[in-house]
DNA sequence: TTTCGTTATGTTTGCTCGGGAATAACGACC
DNA sequence: GGTCGTTATTCCCGAGCAAACATAACGAAA
């Protein structure tokens, strides 16, 4: 394989996982940042700006996990002490943390994957 | 994980890999598909069309390839008996072979991971 | 009751990527 | 030399999609 490229050091295998179910996309790198940053910063339009993300999408995203899940991943409150917010549901912590784990074995296959293209 | 989802057996892990270089993608599902039916077919314009893909986004694929490769995937002749056509090189059979190749293995992680989904 | 930052949602704007048309060159074959 | 189907390449346009913009509702706190 590696005597395809000529400098094969520079090339890498690369890819992308998500869950998706009948209708769309349900979990991906994306989401789960999103959620990562949602669960840091207690805000949509926070985790959004800090994605460099419009926060229409941002809430777009929330709202396909949301009707997605069995029960929501993101709890929402509007108006309230600070204009309101957003945090995680034990559902979506353990998304965050199943996700997070088969993300962690995607790139293990990606890295040996990586690791075979170059010898 | 499934206890997050409605109805489990509808939603599937699913995803993409490629080889990516310094400056571009190299080779990927489509473009592994274009190559078998370049070979299949003996010409860009035929597998395009067998695709449904433009002749032009098919040229630039394969310009791609030949471009980032040590030696081009495809050869081309202009003119001809049949006006010209398209086969691959000794180089592209085997990066059909291997990618092919890279492209089992991972659907077998993806199914693995679909299956621990579901349990 | 005004202010404030957020959620929630519809509308418009803008931009990028690919599609399609147009054109030239090519060379075997009749 | 005319025909044919292909490679090769440029240019323009439109669809699709995300960004940007606009607005309403909300509720705690001052």
């Amino acid at each position: 394989m590696k005597d395809l490229l000529p400098d094969p050091a520079t090339f890498r295998i690369n890819g992308r996982l998500w869950i998706e179910g009948p209708a769309d996309r349900f979990l991906g790198i994306g989401r789960l940042e999103l959620l990562q940053r949602i669960q840091q910063l207690g805000s949509i339009s926070k985790a959004a700006q800090a994605m460099n993300m419009s926060y229409k999408r941002a809430w777009e995203l929330v709202s396909s996990m949301n009707a997605q899940a069995r029960e929501p991943l993101v709890s929402t409150q509007t108006g309230g002490q600070r204009g309101g917010g957003a945090f995680l549901t034990a559902a979506g912590v353990r998304a965050v943390v199943d996700f997070e784990a088969l993300q962690l074995r995607f790139q293990a296959f990606v890295d040996a994957e990586t690791a075979r293209l170059h010898d």
